[in-house]
RNA sequence: GGCGACAUAGCCAAGUGGUAAGGCAUGGGUCUGCAAAACCCUGAUUCCCCGGUUCAAAUCCGGGUGUCGCCUCCA
């Protein structure tokens, strides 16, 4: 398996620490407003790297915390006239409601940021002692200039660095470049005590201090989009291998951004839509689908043209499945019949072309066209003159959904049995007009089920019924 | 100024030396009572431009052009 590191900025090799087992770290959202499109794309490759892993033969320990303490927590808190924790507790629930519309599975620890202040804290004297941070007015800050490797993931000297800085040269800090591990506190924030007094941490100590907490020293994934590199990724560096001395991190894994009219989409410029909006207007399932049909390192142009694209070939698998599931039941023969047997055979090396190309770094746009070719091919052998056994049907839609599975293309099928009788009699009451050649009733009764959302479909094994 | 990414059909998008995957859309056909779904056929003499290396380049090298991102909170 082969995925590209930032770090090294070459495709490597991945070989665990552990063998057998996989660590991964994700930089969770800062739980101050919803969750936008572009926020959505690493959430999805976490969890398609994670499943892919999983599939794979790993064990998969996967951290994704909450920032639930930070500036704009504060001020969303003083907007919404309510406090700090209920707005951190609102948002991590609506995270929660996107993430599962996405088909994002729950990292195995959401740890949050506020119940890590002593690790925090911790890791933050570890530095003071070392002279790798120093007290300033009740402020804690990091000592860049100490860590000769600074700079070593955003591949840029800290000269050059300072040089670009464009941030307020603040009277208390030593250098432009260091960054706060602690703040102290103002009247009307959140703030916890310390051996520096009554503060609360800045943002980049909590991914060291969580990340070393409950994977380790060392880690073998840590992922984030391209903006986290520089400086909140490098200043993860600098706090956790300064404070323990190890490598922090195997393989850094970045994605690309989303853009609006070529234009990244971000709160700053509000050229953002939320994932609820876009839900709403596209299906979260089609959004999952845009992303994973491109590389997860490409830049990606949101467009509504676009996610009805996505849409577009989702719904070819979507129908491929369903109506191999049909014909599992309603199929010619329950053996397999002499010329399936090529085919059934050949199956397997679809299973191949996939982790061919999912050990490629991820290559989710290949891989899914190994599953288009997979359908093409099952709806050829399907065709209704063929005859199709149900146990053709049963082997195409077990490798399908292995595959689409790891990608998590199709979930959230929650049949409304209530109907079903309902639509049943319908059904039979149309072929009863068929058989007379009452086209005219026949018509009607579907037409008053498509109005329902209930689409028909005639095939020699009988009618199949689906909503629209 | 420093660092980095991207440029492939109408649209989206794979492909890192061997003669252009896949999807959406379009048009034609088969099947169907009509549909739907499906299948078949239909499209880049060509991969931003110009040089070079090679028997062979979208793929490697050099030089351009365009777009975007990071260097400040940002996925």
């Amino acid at each position: 398996m082969k995925l590209y590191n930032s770090m090294t900025q070459k495709k490597e090799d991945f070989e665990p620490l552990e063998p057998g087992k996989v660590s991964m770290y994700a930089c969770g959202p800062t739980v101050y407003n919803f969750i936008h499109v572009g926020n959505a794309r690493p959430l999805i490759l976490f969890d398609v790297l994670r499943r892919y892993f999983e599939y794979r033969g790993y064990d998969v320990t996967f951290v994704q915390n909450f920032t639930d303490v930070d500036d704009k927590i504060i001020t969303q808190s003083h907007k919404e006239g309510t406090t700090s924790e209920a707005i951190a507790a609102k948002y991590i629930s609506e995270y929660y409601t996107d993430a599962k519309g996405l088909g994002v599975c729950e990292a195995t620890i959401h740890p949050r940021a506020t119940q890590n202040i002593a690790e925090i804290i911790g890791i933050i004297e570890i530095l003071v002692e070392k002279g790798l941070a120093y007290e300033a007015k009740g402020d804690v800050y990091y000592r860049t200039e100490r860590f000769a490797d600074y700079g070593k993931l955003s591949h840029q000297p800290l000269e050059e660095l300072k040089a670009g800085a464009r941030i307020d040269v603040s009277d208390v800090k030593e250098s432009p470049m260091d960054f706060a591990l602690w703040k102290a506190a103002k009247p009307g924030e959140p703030s916890w005590e310390s051996p520096w007094g009554m503060g609360r941490p800045g943002w980049h100590i909590e991914c060291s201090a969580m990340a070393g907490k409950y994977l380790g020293k060392t880690i073998d994934i840590h992922c984030g989009g391209q903006d986290l590199i520089f400086p909140h990724h490098e200043n993860e560096i600098a706090q956790s291998e300064g404070a323990n001395d190890a490598e922090f991190v195997r393989y850094w894994l970045h994605n690309g951004f989303i853009s609006i009219d070529n234009k990244k989409m971000s709160k700053s410029l509000g050229n953002f839509f939320t994932v609820r909006e876009a839900a709403e207007a596209y299906g979260y399932e089609n959004i999952r689908m845009f992303m994973l049909m491109s590389h997860y390192r490409s830049p990606l142009n949101y467009s509504g043209e676009i996610l009805m694209q996505a849409k577009g070939a989702l719904d070819r698998l979507k129908t491929a499945r369903s109506n191999l599931q049909f014909l599992t039941e309603h199929g010619d023969s329950d053996c397999l019949k002499e010329a399936e047997r090529d085919f059934t055979e050949r199956l397997p090396v679809y299973r191949e072309r996939f982790i061919e190309a999912m050990d490629d770094d991820f290559n989710t746009a290949d891989a899914v066209s190994v599953i288009f070719e997979l359908v093409r091919e099952a709806n050829a052998m399907t065709a209704a003159e063929k005859k199709p056994s149900k146990a053709l049907a049963a082997k195409a839609l077990e490798i399908f959904d292995e595959l689409a599975g790891v990608l998590g293309l199709i979930y959230g099928e929650t049949e409304d049995d209530s109907l079903a009788e309902e639509i049943e009699a319908l059904i039979a009451a149309r072929q009863a007009a068929r058989q007379e050649k009452n086209w005219a009733e026949a018509d009607r009764i579907r037409d008053e089920l498509k109005a329902r959302g209930i689409s028909l479909e005639d095939t020699p094994q009988g009618v199949k019924w689906k909503k629209a």
